[in-house]
DNA sequence: ATAACAAACGTTATATTATAACACAATGTT
DNA sequence: AACATTGTGTTATAATATAACGTTTGTTAT
């Protein structure tokens, strides 16, 4: 059963923007979209990414330095996640294949290290970019 | 037949410091290190980087903004890399497992995107880490 | 060898991303 | 009430990365 996570208003603030929004948006253009509603420093802003991203509800994309709403239901928490990045127009899209998750999820090293978690960013032309 | 690289002054220097590091450099952490050798500004720095990147030499390790010497041999020049990061203590070691490596070469994304590369990034408690 | 080009260099300045530190307010627990 | 926990607002600063400019060095072609 899964808990309705109660957020913040900073929290949800930050939250809308990364949802509405069609690719991944950087922390300081969160900021500089919500000043309006009174939030004017940076702490504010990473203060609710920090917390948005352990609740999973949404992903940072380590290669870009930016943040997407989370798509998946099946994303375990952040424990594992993979994306499609367009090299091109910057589009980021979550994969969720649960083959691929398992596969990756029951991967250990060879030196015995046990893994809890993973991110995996996959980089190319997407279709869009392709016919132009 | 596998040509070999010159290097050029700057990119055999940062290329020395990374190598012998044992784990991943910040490219701070670098120059700090380098300016005894007359090398004085960033920008030497991540123009080395990039093309010490480029050749295959080094990666990235996104999740960090680090640098490491690549180790192996059939990384591909970067089309496909892997790490193992400790959380603890910080330790990096770079995957090379060829069935994980062909499994993640030929996934192809539902939506018909095709993958020219990816970086896969796994976390835990490394082996040393979890005696303490 | 010399002209033309490309790659690397050195330097100054600036942009971008992220955290430290402190005081206060709201909320929940014992 | 006392206490801990979480969130807030604010100022300042640290850490990471790039822009722009002119010079130097190395390579290639004639
Ligand atoms: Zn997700
Ligand atoms: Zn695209
Ligand atoms: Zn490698
Ligand atoms: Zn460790």
């Amino acid at each position: 059963m899964a808990q309705v996570q109660i957020l913040s208003r900073n929290q949800q603030i930050v939250l809308d923007i990364i949802e509405k929004a069609k690719g991944p948006l950087k922390a300081y253009s969160i900021l500089f979209n919500v000043q309006k509603k009174g939030i004017n420093a940076p702490q504010q802003i990473y203060r609710a990414l920090d917390k948005l991203i352990e609740m999973g509800k949404i992903h940072k994309i380590e290669s870009k330095n930016a943040f997407v709403a989370c798509r998946s239901s099946d994303c375990e928490i952040s424990k594992a996640t993979a994306f499609s990045i367009c090299e091109s127009c910057e589009m980021v899209d979550e994969i969720s294949d649960t083959k691929l998750s398992k596969y990756l999820s029951g991967f250990n090293h060879k030196k015995g290290m046990k893994f809890k978690r993973f991110n995996l960013e996959f980089f190319g032309i997407c279709k869009k970019c392709k016919k132009d």
